[in-house]
DNA sequence: AGCACGCCGACT
DNA sequence: GTCGGCGTGCTC
């Protein structure tokens, strides 16, 4: 008697799927992608529905309950999902999960409420209150009618104890609302109107809106120098979406570094009524699942995100933009390893929408893609404002004292910036301190007890701090070996070179901009708002410098230790380093005549070379033809597998093992390795790695299937990644 | 991942 | 005599 059977990925680490019988009351309401509540072993587990079909139900457990009114996945999406999860190797239970804001990803069907905050408007004393501060906030809150909790928490420093006597006196009345503390909602935007586009932006532009127009898949690349206004050609081409009654999705590297790419797209939409919903790292869990509602229920136009927001659940999908496609934040680096610009090129397959992949230094794998005929390529190849293209010089160090952080002709070059009042920019891809504490006297050094690193010191905060597990201990005041009290930093980080460049520079305003200094909310938007306003002469920091923001008084660009990027052992660095040069070259001079110096030991490296001339066609040339020669991607395919557990020989010998096996499989499969993780040690586990390096993907997922086969002994894990973009 | 079962050490 | 350590095995 066949009767009605749901296939469900339950949210748990295993490889198939499960089936449940579906009773007859239930039988009309249920549809792939919903979430369900399902007996699992002893227990209850949460689960999607991947498939429904007839069959024998027998030996069946029952479906228990659906556990939303609302579908989370349309059917694209979930298609979409599952082959990310067999692409990836990673369980499709987990991998729904995955796509699902924390909220719903919990393994019970309670949902939350939006958290509640205090609002506070006038009360009805009529007095005066009595300290200085309670006045201060009463006249604020009189002035402003209904204000927030948070809003007065950001006026006025704890004000915590002020507002309970108002509140006890009547002063002021208290009411709870539902928390909303978006930073990107809580600021008014200005209309902005369509801008005149260059010629080449007409063109690109043009393309786009008649592949947004004919339905169906198109992927395309934009690669405009920085400055050429790619976004303006992202805002109208999303108005073309919009006219046709379907809606945009915009993935950006780090939500949380452009809040000006936020504001455009809100300045140019909202004030004709287009909804948009911005889904970044700073919102509560309640925050992100009212988004993401909000989304499901079809009352959004445009979702602008970052990574996981490919897998928000717009139904009426008509273009993908990927801005800064090159961007390896869209790689997440542990548990489903998936990336999102590539699901993004699924996604657009599914749903039958142009996908445009934007950047100024495409990533090698789609420049190839456009050089074999898969994508379109759209080039802006002028500044959309005046502006000139930076004039970039290679500043060769090797004659120079190691010590000597900063060459004559960059000290010059600050100089002269600094007296015509211009703002200048300093790149040195290292935070703290220094990258080590050294005793003179014995050669000692402090390595991390769980990764091993050095540990980099870090003086403001004086403590030693691994910049991995973010293991922090105080540097003693002699060395633990020899006794002496010679314990000196060696190097420089961020930190150590705004120190030097202030003695260096004493009539300069200088600001730091890394971790260490944007790591609460708004700090980052804080620099960014002080270099605006010209507060700040000298902006050093690490590549967080390079990212999302235009400074338009920026003059001059200086890089750091450019080697250091370069140097680094995986075979992208030197795409890395270009990337990262003409990023942050592209900063200066955003409004005319801006110069860039580049300090190197290898002045004659094709990347710097080329970076300097600001010649992408030729640096794609030489890498791609390298890249070709050893079977990389994009000419080849990698997956990394790590084997890490606490017994150093066991790892090993399970790694040798594997290793072994793999080799006797194929020979259409490079197997290199095993050898010990960069990180040797990372998080206090032994890890060894092999890489997997193959001509056809076919090939090596075959062999992926035997690594699932391989029993790995107790006490060790094997985590799989496949296309990893780097191998920490 | 959970949550059970199972087989060996120190406690009222 | 038990309480409880976490090894390993299973989940439609």
């Amino acid at each position: 008697m066949p009767e009605l059977i749901a296939d469900i990925a339950v949210f748990a680490p295993l490889r198939q799927l499960f089936s449940y019988r579906v009773n007859p009351e239930l039988e009309n309401r249920l549809k792939p992608g919903q979430r369900v509540q399902v007996p699992f072993g002893r227990r209850r587990c949460i689960g999607i529905i991947v498939k429904l079909r007839q069959g024998a139900t027998e030996k069946l457990k029952a479906l228990e309950t659906l556990a939303d009114d609302q579908i989370f996945f349309t059917p694209e999406l979930l298609d979409m999902c599952c082959w990310a999860a067999d692409y990836y190797r990673y369980p499709p239970g987990l991998a729904l999960r995955a796509a699902l804001p924390a909220a719903l990803s919990g393994t019970t069907t309670k949902n939350p409420q939006g958290l509640q905050e205090n609002c506070y408007q006038v009360g009805p004393e009529t007095g005066t209150p009595r300290g200085t501060k309670q006045r201060e906030i009463y006249a604020f809150v009189c002035a402003a009618g209904k204000v927030r909790q948070t809003e007065l928490r950001q006026k006025f420093a704890h004000p915590h104890n002020s507002l309970k006597t108002l509140v006890e006196q009547n002063f002021l009345v208290c009411q709870q609302v539902e928390k909303l503390r978006d930073p990107f909602l809580s600021e008014l935007v200005q209309a902005d109107a369509p801008w005149n586009l260059t010629a080449e932006q007409q063109q690109a532009f043009k393309q786009l809106k008649t592949a947004v127009e004919n339905v169906g898949f198109a992927p395309f690349l934009l690669q405009g120098v920085t400055g050429s206004g790619k976004t303006e050609v992202y805002l109208q081409t999303i108005g073309a979406v919009l006219n046709q009654g379907k809606q945009g999705l915009v993935l950006v590297p780090e939500i949380a570094l452009t809040p000006q790419l936020v504001a455009r797209f809100r300045a140019r939409f909202e004030p004709g009524g287009g909804q948009i919903a911005v889904l970044h790292s700073g919102l509560s869990e309640g925050e992100r699942f009212d988004a993401w509602r909000r989304i499901a229920r079809d009352e959004i136009d445009i979702a602008i995100g970052a990574r996981s927001a490919i897998f928000a659940p717009l139904q009426r999908l008509g273009l993908i933009i990927v801005d800064e496609e090159h961007d390896s934040s869209y790689k997440q680096g542990e548990g489903f390893r998936y990336n999102a610009r590539d699901l993004a090129l699924l996604r657009g397959q599914k749903n039958a929408c142009p996908v445009v992949l934007g950047s100024a230094t495409p990533s090698l794998g789609s420049a190839f893609r456009c050089a074999n005929g898969q994508m379109e390529k759209l080039v802006l190849s002028q500044r959309a404002h005046a502006g000139e293209m930076p004039q970039v010089e290679l500043i060769d160090q090797s004659g120079q004292a190691p010590e000597q952080l900063i060459s004559d002709a960059l000290h010059q070059a600050i100089e002269q910036t600094l007296h015509t009042k211009q703002q200048v920019l300093l790149l040195l891809n290292r935070r703290g301190f220094s990258p080590f504490l050294l005793c003179a006297d014995c050669g000692q050094t402090f390595r991390c007890p769980n990764c091993e690193i050095t540990l980099t010191y870090h003086q403001q905060a004086r403590h030693l701090r691994c910049h991995y597990c973010d293991y922090a201990m105080t540097p003693p005041e002699v060395c633990p070996r020899c006794q002496g009290h010679h314990l000196d930093p060696e190097g420089f980080g961020t930190e150590r070179l705004a120190q030097e460049i202030a003695t260096l520079f004493p009539e300069a305003r200088i600001a730091r901009m890394d971790r260490d200094t944007t790591g609460h909310k708004g700090a980052h938007q804080q620099l960014v708002k002080r270099m605006l306003a010209t507060e700040v002469d000298i902006l050093v920091g690490t590549q967080m410098i390079a990212k999302g923001h235009d400074f338009p008084g920026v003059a001059l660009v200086g890089v750091l230790a450019s080697d250091a990027i370069l140097n680094l052992p995986d075979f992208r660095a030197a795409e890395r380093a270009f990337s990262l040069l003409t990023q942050v070259a592209g900063r200066a001079g955003r409004t005319g005549g801006g110069r860039v110096l580049i300090q190197t030991y290898c002045p004659e490296h094709y990347a710097l070379q080329y970076a300097a001339a600001q010649d992408y066609p030729a640096f794609y040339q030489q890498e791609i033809r390298f890249r070709q020669e050893l079977g990389y991607p994009p000419a080849g395919f990698l997956a990394n597998l790590v084997l890490a557990g606490n017994v150093e020989s066991a790892v090993r010998q399970a790694a040798e093992k594997l290793a072994r096996q793999l080799t006797q499989q194929t020979s259409a499969v490079e197997v290199l390795g095993p050898s010990p993780c960069p990180l040797f040690r990372l998080r206090g586990k032994n890890r060894m790695q092999l890489l997997l390096k193959a001509a056809k993907r076919r090939d090596l997922r075959h062999l992926l299937d035997q690594v699932e086969r391989f029993k790995i002994p107790a006490g060790l894990s094997l985590s799989l990644d496949v296309d990893p973009l780097d191998m920490f």
